[in-house]
DNA sequence: TATATTTGAATAAACGTTTGTACAATTTTT
DNA sequence: AAAAATTGTACAAACGTTTATTCAAATATA
């Protein structure tokens, strides 16, 4: 209503210089122009008096750069990955890109519509946690050039960056402590199947029972969420021969075996062992403290960051894949059993 | 690499029809301008064929409209605000927008710049839920005709639309719930004191704290955060009179006030009684489940998106400012006093 | 003094769209 | 048969920048 918006030409109008000063001044390139440091002086009084703010599409236009950048996941809601877009909003903020963060719901064709919408959006890079196991289109992007790094999931057979948590490890880790406690009948309730995590994670609790000689057909699940660590713990105890202890491959999954259990009356670790995927503060205050294999969600996120530049700065940067070596946090959720 | 992007022009050549054509055809507007059937066609199956995918950039540029609506939170960290950022997400894609989300850390500073970095993108509306008392950037854009609904914070005397809970009667229904369980020293900790649905509750707390006729001198805190929840317990704890129950402010605040109460290995509702604001899913599986106001997030997103879109359709429609009832869950948390 | 160099700035063309206006060709009406 | 209306399409300007090129004035050099 008051003025409509200023442009450069208002503030050469108003200085009495051309917008090609002007522009060349309020981009930093003063200097290499030559421009006269009273003409620098005037454009950026007026600038600031005006209330200049450019406008990106015009220069994006132009320069065919956009100063965004993009960030996918499968769900906001899992606090995992709630807490590594904060990370990485606020890391690439401190870089002077924005970011636009999606959420593909988990749902390869939204990952596939959101990707368009991004990329005619002229994104500069892109960091995602790819939700299925077509990796066409990521694919495609990469070889046109858009820097591109994966974290948490990734293609092990692709030359795509990637960043993500020494799943394997940290599977066989969390399954070796509980039988070291004397655990033989173990149950691994599993999320998305096809992804590298959890194929990983899977691989590390069965290689785990065979060193120890065990038999590890004890596998199911199907989802990174909270209704499938219920369901499956519900029916889990309606088997003839129950478990002694769950491995929960997320934290999610983990919640809902804790309601199930509750519901059942059974106790942790007294009845029961539970050790589960991914840190969460709460984890601490839960009526057994619940203990975990903790990814180093930071580090992912910093590490994802300094991957997407690297490639930024220079297009022909060798590719980087990096795993991250997660730590096993015992709390009390899993016990003794002889 | 392979091929530049291909633009209309692109188009305009291979079919022999000029680019005002083929924008037209694109642009769902062949039957206005009467475009025949069978250059509808061509030019349809070219953009397929080619791979066309609109820049953006440049039709925002010519027509003003961005296709970008923004989200700001304090904090993603927060799951509250993590849980509102994931619903508004899906909501406006649903709806053919794309949304930035922004996190100003519970800064005011960074919430100007950020506001200032979305304007420059031509947002084409806002929904923000404010981390300061200043509220002049945010008026100053309103003023000039920018959409723009508050979420959850808010303020009182401006006229810009917000979707908030019933702050005062929340906190006023938590409190009162305390004391008919007998409890008359009840200490509240308090977030961000200069935030409206803070305010709110104070206000709701210390009306029910005077209709019992209890003093209410025991307010205390300044964040919402994990931190101030746990050093106003600690210091709580050292205090001559100790207070039978708290009334935490947030979930962040409730899990600080957990972690002091273990330390001192005070029970719960044994020694003490404790009710926050929010809920989580996490809330039920605590040590002692915890009672909650907890408020209506996917209502407030929705009608929040609602609000956005009647304002943008329509400039001048009316401000609509709404409050929705909290509804109080009742666990563990809570107990008699005599 | 004439020429070369430096300093400071402007002109104009692009970027890829959208859209008001114009205008032939065809069909309908008078 | 002339005039009017309809149909289908194109021209060209605009959106707000960036930037290659050009150029005048001032200063330094020969």
């Amino acid at each position: 209503m008051t003025k409509q918006k200023v442009n450069i030409n208002d503030i050469a109008e108003k200085t009495g210089l051309s917008i090609t000063t002007v522009s060349r001044v309020l981009n930093g390139k003063a200097e290499q122009y030559r421009i006269g440091k009273k003409s620098q002086q005037k454009i950026r009084e007026a600038a600031k008096e005006l209330h200049y703010t450019p406008n990106h599409f015009a220069a994006n236009l132009r320069t065919g750069k956009s100063g965004t950048l993009a960030l996918i996941v499968p769900s906001l809601n899992n606090p995992f990955f709630a807490g590594i877009a904060s990370e990485i909003n606020t890391e690439l903020r401190k870089l002077n890109y924005i970011t636009i963060i999606s959420d593909s719901d988990e749902n390869p064709e939204i990952e596939k519509m959101e990707l368009q919408q991004l990329v005619a959006r002229n994104i500069e890079g892109l960091i995602i946690v790819p939700c299925g196991d077509q990796w066409e289109h990521i694919k495609l992007l990469h070889d046109q050039g858009l820097p591109i790094v994966c974290i948490d999931r990734y293609f092990e057979d692709l030359d795509i960056p990637y960043v993500s948590t020494d799943n394997y490890s940290g599977a066989f880790t969390a399954t070796k402590h509980l039988i070291e406690n004397g655990h033989s009948v173990i149950t691994c309730i599993q999320g998305v199947q096809h992804s590298t995590p959890n194929r990983l994670r899977v691989k590390g609790f069965m290689d785990a029972m065979k060193e120890a000689g065990l038999e590890n057909d004890s596998i199911t699940g199907d989802d990174f969420t909270f209704q499938n660590g219920y369901l499956e713990t519900k029916l889990l105890l309606r088997q003839k021969k129950r478990p002694t202890a769950i491995f929960a491959l997320s934290n999610t999954i983990a919640m809902g075996c804790m309601k199930a259990l509750k519901e059942e009356n059974i106790k942790i670790p007294g009845n029961i062992s539970l050790i589960t995927f991914d840190d969460h503060p709460y984890l601490d205050y839960l009526s057994t403290p619940l203990s975990c294999i903790a990814q180093p969600v930071s580090d992912i996120s910093k590490i994802a960051v300094k991957f997407l530049f690297s490639r930024i700065r220079n297009k022909d940067v060798k590719t980087s894949q990096v795993l991250l070596r997660p730590t096993m946090k015992l709390r009390d959720s899993t016990g003794r059993i002889n």
